[in-house]
DNA sequence: AAATATTTACTGAACGTTTAGTCAGCCATG
DNA sequence: CATGGCTGACTAAACGTTCAGTAAATATTT
């Protein structure tokens, strides 16, 4: 959807974002989607045959985007995996981020009442795992990381990386983030990285 | 409320559970948290103002169901730090648990719009958090614990937690929560554990 | 290239249903 | 016979969805 879709549908999602954003997924109406979007609430059902298959389109395009925030450059394993903390966990929230973040946030509590959001989700969550153990995995093969046992360690660092994310997003601002990146750096420095020989 | 409350609200809270359960956060309404109550509709309003007044001292029976789960005896620091892995994240989750994890997972994706939801969140990160200090302070001072920087490990060890907490309950069964568990009971292990002098 | 037909994107008003919330009154117990 | 716990019938507003219709763009015929 990233670049091919039609301006309408890009307004729909981003008017969908806006309602999320202001009244959360429990008031989330059509109206409300409706009243952040130009255009007139029919037209929503001209696009889509439901409410769910537009919210359905709506988790599409917002993995894209977070996927789109992680794509790494090449560079060394280690400063990939630091990038993907930086993505993942920025020292400074901006607007754009911390809408997808809320947005997925959200999504992911209806995650047990809607197939279709598992899947999605578990779909992500492979594709970050596989990502995060492939860089590993290069780390091990070039001797810049020790080696350990790589589908472990990715899963380690995913749930890490999850809880932080989660738990800045759903406590006050005095959520102490630096102290939490600090701790996710430290904890590739000290699992990951080979002794100097 | 564990004890002191009278039956028809614990029964309320039942139903909350219930309803939370089959219809999502999205879709609670207060007919579905009634039809999951032996007593009439009418009667929810009877004891609660209205519906958000409901949720929020819902929210604070669940997290009190989640506490007592974490309620620690006395033992050494390092197997409270396993009896606490052990809690949040059970190899085998039994329907009690899961649904208190589920309740609280939806729950927080409406942290974002709903104030009294975030203080709470952020109580209990912080209360989780501080147990969690303490825990490995005390280890340090007996010796069983690395010279550690206690704030920092406890940060990573109750992010890592919900990550692993967050991740086992959004995707689907196949996700390899004993992989997560050793490396949980590994990460203690490694980072905390003293080494033999 | 003018005239006509068809399709596409879109709207406003309306539909029946479901929602949160109210209220007059009932029925047991003290 | 008063009071606390409780109910069923109710309402106004909000809900997701439909639909008849329009105006502009595009395709087809003349």
């Amino acid at each position: 959807m990233t670049d091919d879709v039609s301006p309408t549908k890009r307004a729909i999602m981003e008017a969908t974002y806006d309602a999320l954003h202001e009244q959360g997924y429990g008031d989330l109406t059509i109206q409300a989607i409706a009243d952040e979007f130009e255009k007139s609430k029919s037209l929503l059902y001209y696009h889509y045959e439901d409410k769910e298959a537009l919210l359905a389109d709506f988790l599409e395009y917002a993995l894209e985007e977070f996927m789109a925030e992680i794509d790494l450059q090449d560079h060394e394993p280690l400063e990939q995996l630091e990038m993907l903390i930086d993505a993942t966990v920025p020292e400074t929230i901006d607007e754009e981020r911390y809408r997808v973040q809320i947005a997925l946030l959200e999504l992911r509590g209806q995650v047990p009442h809607t197939d279709v959001y598992r899947e999605r989700y578990t779909e992500i969550d492979r594709m970050l795992t596989d990502r995060v153990a492939s860089i590993i995995e290069r780390g091990v093969e070039s001797g810049a990381i020790r080696d350990v046992d790589v589908e472990l360690e990715a899963e380690l660092l995913v749930s890490t990386i999850l809880g932080v994310q989660t738990r800045r997003l759903t406590t006050y601002a005095e959520f102490p983030i630096e102290r939490s990146r600090a701790a996710l750096f430290e904890h590739v420095q000290q699992r990951l990285v080979a002794a100097e020989s």
